[in-house]
DNA sequence: ATAGTAACTATGATAATCATAGTGACAAGA
DNA sequence: TCTTGTCACTATGATTATCATAGTTACTAT
Protein backbone atom coordinates (compact mmCIF):
# COMPACT_ATOMS: atom_id res chain seq x y z
CA UNK A 1 0.00 0.00 0.00
CA UNK A 2 1.07 3.30 -0.46
CA UNK A 3 1.38 5.62 2.90
CA UNK A 4 -2.47 5.53 4.23
CA UNK A 5 -4.33 8.77 3.84
CA UNK A 6 -4.14 10.22 7.13
CA UNK A 7 -7.67 11.59 9.03
CA UNK A 8 -6.29 12.38 12.32
CA UNK A 9 -6.58 16.29 11.33
CA UNK A 10 -10.26 15.82 9.82
CA UNK A 11 -12.58 17.57 12.54
CA UNK A 12 -14.85 14.43 11.74
CA UNK A 13 -15.68 12.99 14.96
CA UNK A 14 -15.91 9.82 13.26
CA UNK A 15 -13.10 10.31 11.25
CA UNK A 16 -10.45 11.00 13.90
CA UNK A 17 -11.70 7.55 15.59
CA UNK A 18 -11.69 6.09 12.54
CA UNK A 19 -8.08 6.42 12.29
CA UNK A 20 -7.50 4.59 15.52
CA UNK A 21 -10.47 2.04 15.92
CA UNK A 22 -10.83 1.31 11.74
CA UNK A 23 -7.84 -1.62 11.99
CA UNK A 24 -8.99 -5.16 12.71
CA UNK A 25 -5.83 -5.64 15.01
CA UNK A 26 -6.59 -2.81 17.17
CA UNK A 27 -10.01 -3.52 17.93
CA UNK A 28 -9.04 -7.39 19.19
CA UNK A 29 -6.52 -6.00 21.33
CA UNK A 30 -8.65 -3.28 22.73
CA UNK A 31 -11.22 -6.57 23.35
CA UNK A 32 -8.40 -7.75 25.24
CA UNK A 33 -7.07 -4.98 27.40
CA UNK A 34 -10.87 -4.23 28.60
CA UNK A 35 -11.77 -8.05 29.36
CA UNK A 36 -9.00 -7.56 31.83
CA UNK A 37 -6.51 -9.26 29.82
CA UNK A 38 -2.96 -7.40 29.89
CA UNK A 39 0.13 -9.71 28.95
CA UNK A 40 1.96 -9.43 25.66
CA UNK A 41 1.40 -12.83 25.34
CA UNK A 42 -1.68 -13.88 26.57
CA UNK A 43 -3.13 -11.18 24.04
CA UNK A 44 -1.42 -12.26 20.92
CA UNK A 45 -2.89 -15.59 21.84
CA UNK A 46 -6.38 -14.95 22.12
CA UNK A 47 -6.12 -12.30 19.29
CA UNK A 48 -4.92 -14.97 16.85
CA UNK A 49 -2.61 -12.03 15.36
CA UNK A 50 1.23 -12.28 15.25
CA UNK A 51 3.67 -11.19 17.78
CA UNK A 52 5.25 -7.93 15.55
CA UNK A 53 1.55 -6.52 14.39
CA UNK A 54 0.76 -7.26 18.72
CA UNK A 55 3.97 -4.90 19.31
CA UNK A 56 3.57 -2.46 16.50
CA UNK A 57 -0.34 -1.86 17.75
CA UNK A 58 0.40 -2.02 21.57
CA UNK A 59 2.94 1.22 21.11
CA UNK A 60 0.72 3.36 18.90
CA UNK A 61 -2.20 2.12 21.50
CA UNK A 62 0.56 3.85 23.96
CA UNK A 63 1.73 6.69 22.17
CA UNK A 64 -1.98 7.67 21.25
CA UNK A 65 -2.87 7.50 25.10
CA UNK A 66 -5.13 4.37 25.08
CA UNK A 67 -3.00 2.36 26.67
CA UNK A 68 -0.21 2.44 29.56
CA UNK A 69 3.24 0.18 29.82
CA UNK A 70 4.09 -0.85 33.24
CA UNK A 71 6.62 -3.22 34.72
CA UNK A 72 4.91 -5.73 36.80
CA UNK A 73 8.56 -7.53 38.01
CA UNK A 74 11.56 -6.49 38.05
CA UNK A 75 14.21 -9.39 37.82
CA UNK A 76 13.22 -10.44 35.20
CA UNK A 77 12.03 -7.23 33.88
CA UNK A 78 8.78 -7.63 32.48
CA UNK A 79 6.24 -5.23 31.28
CA UNK A 80 2.88 -5.63 30.70
CA UNK A 81 -0.39 -2.77 29.47
CA UNK A 82 -3.44 -1.15 31.00
CA UNK A 83 -5.99 1.10 29.87
CA UNK A 84 -5.75 4.61 30.45
CA UNK A 85 -9.35 6.48 31.18
CA UNK A 86 -9.00 7.18 27.14
CA UNK A 87 -8.78 3.94 26.70
CA UNK A 88 -11.28 2.01 28.95
CA UNK A 89 -14.34 5.02 27.63
CA UNK A 90 -13.77 3.19 24.32
CA UNK A 91 -15.83 0.48 26.39
CA UNK A 92 -19.15 1.53 24.65
CA UNK A 93 -18.26 1.51 21.10
CA UNK A 94 -16.97 -2.04 21.74
CA UNK A 95 -19.88 -3.01 23.61
CA UNK A 96 -22.12 -1.59 21.28
CA UNK A 97 -20.24 -3.91 18.75
CA UNK A 98 -21.10 -6.19 20.50
CA UNK A 99 -24.72 -5.69 20.73
CA UNK A 100 -24.64 -5.41 17.33
CA UNK A 101 -23.14 -8.76 16.50
CA UNK A 102 -25.49 -10.25 19.26
CA UNK A 103 -28.68 -9.00 17.08
CA UNK A 104 -27.13 -9.69 13.18
CA UNK A 105 -24.01 -11.33 13.17
CA UNK A 106 -24.78 -15.05 14.27
CA UNK A 107 -27.09 -17.18 12.26
CA UNK A 108 -30.58 -18.48 14.45
CA UNK A 109 -29.49 -21.04 16.79
CA UNK A 110 -25.57 -20.60 16.37
CA UNK A 111 -25.02 -19.88 19.98
CA UNK A 112 -27.58 -22.01 21.45
CA UNK A 113 -30.40 -20.69 23.05
CA UNK A 114 -28.57 -17.98 24.37
CA UNK A 115 -26.43 -15.03 23.18
CA UNK A 116 -22.59 -15.70 22.43
CA UNK A 117 -22.05 -14.01 25.64
CA UNK A 118 -23.98 -13.07 28.65
CA UNK A 119 -23.34 -9.83 30.46
CA UNK A 120 -24.23 -9.57 34.18
CA UNK A 121 -23.77 -6.64 36.16
CA UNK A 122 -21.33 -6.69 38.80
CA UNK A 123 -23.06 -4.55 41.53
CA UNK A 124 -26.74 -5.57 41.48
CA UNK A 125 -26.48 -9.28 39.58
CA UNK A 126 -29.01 -8.05 36.84
CA UNK A 127 -28.84 -9.80 33.37
CA UNK A 128 -28.25 -6.46 31.33
CA UNK A 129 -28.91 -8.67 27.93
CA UNK A 130 -27.96 -5.76 25.20
CA UNK A 131 -29.00 -2.97 27.62
CA UNK A 132 -27.12 0.68 27.85
CA UNK A 133 -28.38 0.94 31.42
CA UNK A 134 -28.85 -1.74 33.74
CA UNK A 135 -32.26 -2.69 33.55
CA UNK A 136 -32.18 -3.49 37.08
CA UNK A 137 -30.48 -0.69 38.87
CA UNK A 138 -31.24 2.20 36.21
CA UNK A 139 -26.96 2.69 36.34
CA UNK A 140 -24.92 3.87 33.33
CA UNK A 141 -22.82 1.15 32.01
CA UNK A 142 -19.33 1.55 31.78
CA UNK A 143 -15.28 -0.31 31.57
CA UNK A 144 -15.57 -2.80 34.61
CA UNK A 145 -19.20 -2.90 35.72
CA UNK A 146 -19.84 -5.95 33.45
CA UNK A 147 -18.89 -9.67 34.58
CA UNK A 148 -19.28 -11.72 31.14
CA UNK A 149 -20.07 -15.66 30.76
CA UNK A 150 -19.53 -17.22 27.41
CA UNK A 151 -21.08 -19.18 25.88
CA UNK A 152 -20.15 -23.03 25.71
CA UNK A 153 -19.34 -22.43 22.01
CA UNK A 154 -17.27 -19.60 22.68
CA UNK A 155 -15.41 -21.14 25.30
CA UNK A 156 -14.78 -24.28 23.85
CA UNK A 157 -12.74 -21.65 21.30
CA UNK A 158 -10.77 -19.99 23.57
CA UNK A 159 -9.83 -23.09 25.31
CA UNK A 160 -8.78 -24.13 21.71
CA UNK A 161 -6.71 -21.08 21.42
CA UNK A 162 -4.34 -20.89 24.01
CA UNK A 163 -3.99 -24.74 23.82
CA UNK B 1 0.26 -9.32 2.79
CA UNK B 2 -0.82 -12.53 3.18
CA UNK B 3 -4.25 -13.33 3.35
CA UNK B 4 -5.59 -11.48 6.47
CA UNK B 5 -6.44 -14.01 9.60
CA UNK B 6 -10.45 -14.78 9.34
CA UNK B 7 -12.57 -13.95 11.90
CA UNK B 8 -16.06 -14.38 10.81
CA UNK B 9 -16.41 -17.59 12.12
CA UNK B 10 -14.87 -16.36 15.45
CA UNK B 11 -17.74 -16.93 18.36
CA UNK B 12 -16.82 -13.82 19.90
CA UNK B 13 -19.05 -11.18 19.08
CA UNK B 14 -16.72 -8.21 18.82
CA UNK B 15 -14.72 -10.70 17.03
CA UNK B 16 -17.01 -10.62 14.23
CA UNK B 17 -18.13 -7.34 13.70
CA UNK B 18 -14.89 -6.47 14.01
CA UNK B 19 -14.19 -8.26 10.88
CA UNK B 20 -16.24 -6.07 9.24
CA UNK B 21 -15.68 -2.84 11.32
CA UNK B 22 -11.69 -2.61 11.93
CA UNK B 23 -11.42 -0.81 8.42
CA UNK B 24 -11.00 2.89 8.07
CA UNK B 25 -12.75 2.74 4.65
CA UNK B 26 -15.64 0.39 5.66
CA UNK B 27 -16.29 3.04 9.08
CA UNK B 28 -16.12 5.95 6.97
CA UNK B 29 -18.41 4.64 4.13
CA UNK B 30 -21.02 4.04 7.08
CA UNK B 31 -20.82 7.15 8.67
CA UNK B 32 -21.56 8.66 5.02
CA UNK B 33 -24.89 6.22 4.72
CA UNK B 34 -25.51 7.24 8.13
CA UNK B 35 -25.46 10.52 7.58
CA UNK B 36 -27.62 9.58 4.51
CA UNK B 37 -25.30 10.25 1.41
CA UNK B 38 -26.41 7.64 -0.81
CA UNK B 39 -24.37 8.39 -4.12
CA UNK B 40 -20.60 6.99 -4.95
CA UNK B 41 -19.35 10.08 -5.75
CA UNK B 42 -20.73 11.77 -3.22
CA UNK B 43 -18.91 9.20 -0.54
CA UNK B 44 -16.16 8.71 -2.80
CA UNK B 45 -15.42 12.54 -2.31
CA UNK B 46 -16.28 13.21 1.52
CA UNK B 47 -14.55 10.03 2.39
CA UNK B 48 -11.37 11.18 0.53
CA UNK B 49 -11.29 7.32 -0.82
CA UNK B 50 -10.41 6.12 -4.33
CA UNK B 51 -13.32 4.98 -6.23
CA UNK B 52 -11.93 1.77 -6.64
CA UNK B 53 -11.75 1.23 -3.00
CA UNK B 54 -15.52 2.58 -2.75
CA UNK B 55 -16.46 0.25 -4.77
CA UNK B 56 -15.05 -2.44 -3.17
CA UNK B 57 -16.43 -2.02 0.27
CA UNK B 58 -19.59 -1.41 -1.10
CA UNK B 59 -19.83 -4.54 -3.10
CA UNK B 60 -18.56 -6.01 0.47
CA UNK B 61 -21.73 -4.03 2.68
CA UNK B 62 -23.62 -5.36 0.02
CA UNK B 63 -22.76 -8.76 -0.14
CA UNK B 64 -23.00 -8.70 3.82
CA UNK B 65 -26.62 -7.68 3.91
CA UNK B 66 -25.66 -3.97 5.09
CA UNK B 67 -26.10 -2.15 2.23
CA UNK B 68 -28.73 -2.30 -0.41
CA UNK B 69 -27.81 -0.93 -4.15
CA UNK B 70 -30.89 0.50 -5.53
CA UNK B 71 -31.22 2.30 -8.97
CA UNK B 72 -32.56 5.56 -8.72
CA UNK B 73 -32.75 6.45 -12.39
CA UNK B 74 -33.63 4.26 -15.49
CA UNK B 75 -32.25 6.43 -18.24
CA UNK B 76 -29.20 6.77 -18.13
CA UNK B 77 -29.21 3.61 -15.44
CA UNK B 78 -27.73 4.89 -12.03
CA UNK B 79 -27.70 3.32 -8.46
CA UNK B 80 -27.23 4.41 -5.26
CA UNK B 81 -26.38 2.67 -1.95
CA UNK B 82 -28.75 2.42 1.03
CA UNK B 83 -28.29 1.02 4.64
CA UNK B 84 -30.39 -1.89 5.98
CA UNK B 85 -32.10 -2.35 8.71
CA UNK B 86 -28.99 -4.30 9.94
CA UNK B 87 -26.87 -1.40 8.58
CA UNK B 88 -28.49 1.42 10.71
CA UNK B 89 -28.27 -0.48 13.83
CA UNK B 90 -24.46 0.37 13.29
CA UNK B 91 -25.67 3.53 13.89
CA UNK B 92 -24.77 2.59 17.58
CA UNK B 93 -21.29 1.71 17.32
CA UNK B 94 -20.90 5.05 15.06
CA UNK B 95 -22.30 7.06 18.05
CA UNK B 96 -20.04 6.00 20.44
CA UNK B 97 -17.01 6.70 18.60
CA UNK B 98 -18.69 10.12 17.89
CA UNK B 99 -19.07 10.51 21.61
CA UNK B 100 -15.66 9.18 22.47
CA UNK B 101 -13.86 11.56 20.15
CA UNK B 102 -15.94 14.26 21.40
CA UNK B 103 -14.38 13.80 24.63
CA UNK B 104 -11.45 12.69 24.07
CA UNK B 105 -9.80 13.56 20.35
CA UNK B 106 -9.51 17.22 19.78
CA UNK B 107 -7.44 19.11 22.04
CA UNK B 108 -8.83 22.06 24.07
CA UNK B 109 -9.96 24.79 22.04
CA UNK B 110 -10.31 23.02 19.01
CA UNK B 111 -13.39 23.14 17.93
CA UNK B 112 -14.43 26.70 19.30
CA UNK B 113 -16.51 26.30 22.38
CA UNK B 114 -18.87 23.57 21.57
CA UNK B 115 -18.39 19.84 19.97
CA UNK B 116 -17.73 19.29 16.33
CA UNK B 117 -20.58 18.14 15.57
CA UNK B 118 -24.12 19.40 17.82
CA UNK B 119 -26.71 16.80 17.47
CA UNK B 120 -30.28 17.55 18.20
CA UNK B 121 -33.12 15.21 18.51
CA UNK B 122 -35.81 15.51 15.39
CA UNK B 123 -38.77 15.04 17.44
CA UNK B 124 -38.25 16.99 20.77
CA UNK B 125 -35.35 19.69 19.54
CA UNK B 126 -33.23 18.68 22.34
CA UNK B 127 -30.05 19.13 22.58
CA UNK B 128 -28.51 15.22 22.85
CA UNK B 129 -24.90 16.03 23.82
CA UNK B 130 -23.53 12.76 24.32
CA UNK B 131 -26.78 10.78 25.64
CA UNK B 132 -27.65 7.69 24.28
CA UNK B 133 -31.22 8.41 25.69
CA UNK B 134 -32.71 11.65 24.47
CA UNK B 135 -32.46 13.95 27.96
CA UNK B 136 -35.54 15.84 27.02
CA UNK B 137 -38.19 13.14 26.19
CA UNK B 138 -36.14 9.78 27.80
CA UNK B 139 -36.40 7.96 23.91
CA UNK B 140 -33.47 5.47 22.94
CA UNK B 141 -31.87 7.78 19.78
CA UNK B 142 -31.41 5.65 16.54
CA UNK B 143 -30.25 5.88 12.94
CA UNK B 144 -32.22 9.00 11.90
CA UNK B 145 -33.17 10.37 14.95
CA UNK B 146 -30.44 12.96 15.39
CA UNK B 147 -30.02 16.37 13.39
CA UNK B 148 -26.01 16.99 12.84
CA UNK B 149 -24.75 20.45 12.66
CA UNK B 150 -21.62 20.64 11.97
CA UNK B 151 -19.28 23.14 13.74
CA UNK B 152 -17.38 26.17 11.64
CA UNK B 153 -14.25 24.31 11.68
CA UNK B 154 -16.11 21.27 9.81
CA UNK B 155 -18.52 22.76 7.83
CA UNK B 156 -15.36 24.70 6.25
CA UNK B 157 -13.14 21.55 6.15
CA UNK B 158 -16.31 19.34 4.60
CA UNK B 159 -17.08 22.54 1.45
CA UNK B 160 -13.56 22.37 0.58
CA UNK B 161 -13.62 18.73 0.48
CA UNK B 162 -16.18 18.78 -2.16
CA UNK B 163 -14.68 21.67 -4.33
C1' DA C 1 24.20 -27.00 32.11
C1' DT C 2 19.90 -27.43 30.20
C1' DA C 3 15.34 -26.19 29.63
C1' DG C 4 11.75 -22.85 30.10
C1' DT C 5 9.34 -18.27 30.05
C1' DA C 6 8.05 -13.62 28.50
C1' DA C 7 8.40 -9.98 25.50
C1' DC C 8 9.71 -8.96 21.89
C1' DT C 9 12.72 -8.26 16.78
C1' DA C 10 14.18 -9.98 11.93
C1' DT C 11 13.17 -11.83 7.40
C1' DG C 12 10.84 -12.69 3.16
C1' DA C 13 6.59 -13.64 0.50
C1' DT C 14 2.13 -11.86 -0.44
C1' DA C 15 -1.60 -8.85 -1.10
C1' DA C 16 -4.15 -4.55 -0.01
C1' DT C 17 -3.93 0.38 -0.85
C1' DC C 18 -3.21 4.71 -3.22
C1' DA C 19 -2.76 7.93 -7.19
C1' DT C 20 -3.75 8.48 -11.65
C1' DA C 21 -5.92 7.59 -15.79
C1' DG C 22 -9.44 5.49 -18.52
C1' DT C 23 -14.23 3.40 -19.75
C1' DG C 24 -19.28 3.08 -20.91
C1' DA C 25 -23.67 4.88 -21.16
C1' DC C 26 -26.14 8.46 -21.46
C1' DA C 27 -27.78 13.93 -21.42
C1' DA C 28 -27.49 18.76 -22.59
C1' DG C 29 -26.00 22.66 -25.12
C1' DA C 30 -23.68 24.93 -29.37
C1' DT D 1 -23.51 16.59 -35.05
C1' DC D 2 -19.97 17.55 -32.14
C1' DT D 3 -18.25 18.62 -27.92
C1' DT D 4 -18.54 18.69 -23.19
C1' DG D 5 -20.24 16.89 -18.90
C1' DT D 6 -21.96 13.51 -15.40
C1' DC D 7 -21.94 9.31 -12.81
C1' DA D 8 -20.49 4.95 -11.49
C1' DC D 9 -17.31 2.61 -11.87
C1' DT D 10 -12.60 -0.49 -13.82
C1' DA D 11 -7.40 -0.80 -15.00
C1' DT D 12 -2.54 -0.18 -13.96
C1' DG D 13 1.67 0.17 -11.39
C1' DA D 14 4.31 1.60 -7.31
C1' DT D 15 4.36 1.26 -2.49
C1' DT D 16 3.90 -0.82 1.96
C1' DA D 17 1.39 -3.27 5.66
C1' DT D 18 0.62 -7.92 7.03
C1' DC D 19 1.40 -12.76 7.95
C1' DA D 20 4.11 -16.97 9.07
C1' DT D 21 8.15 -18.49 10.79
C1' DA D 22 12.27 -18.23 13.15
C1' DG D 23 15.46 -15.96 16.16
C1' DT D 24 16.90 -12.90 20.27
C1' DT D 25 17.49 -11.18 24.99
C1' DA D 26 17.35 -11.59 29.71
C1' DC D 27 16.35 -13.78 33.10
C1' DT D 28 14.48 -18.17 36.46
C1' DA D 29 14.08 -22.97 37.71
C1' DT D 30 15.80 -27.65 38.00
Amino acid sequence: MPKRADLSDTFCPVGRSAELLGDRAVLLILRELLFGRRRFEVIAANTGLGPQLVSARLKMLVAEGVAERRPYSDRPLRHDYWLTDKGKDLFDVLYAMRNWSERWAYAPGETGDGPAIRYVHRTCGTDVGTAKICPGCGAELGCGDLKGEASPALKAEQVARTA
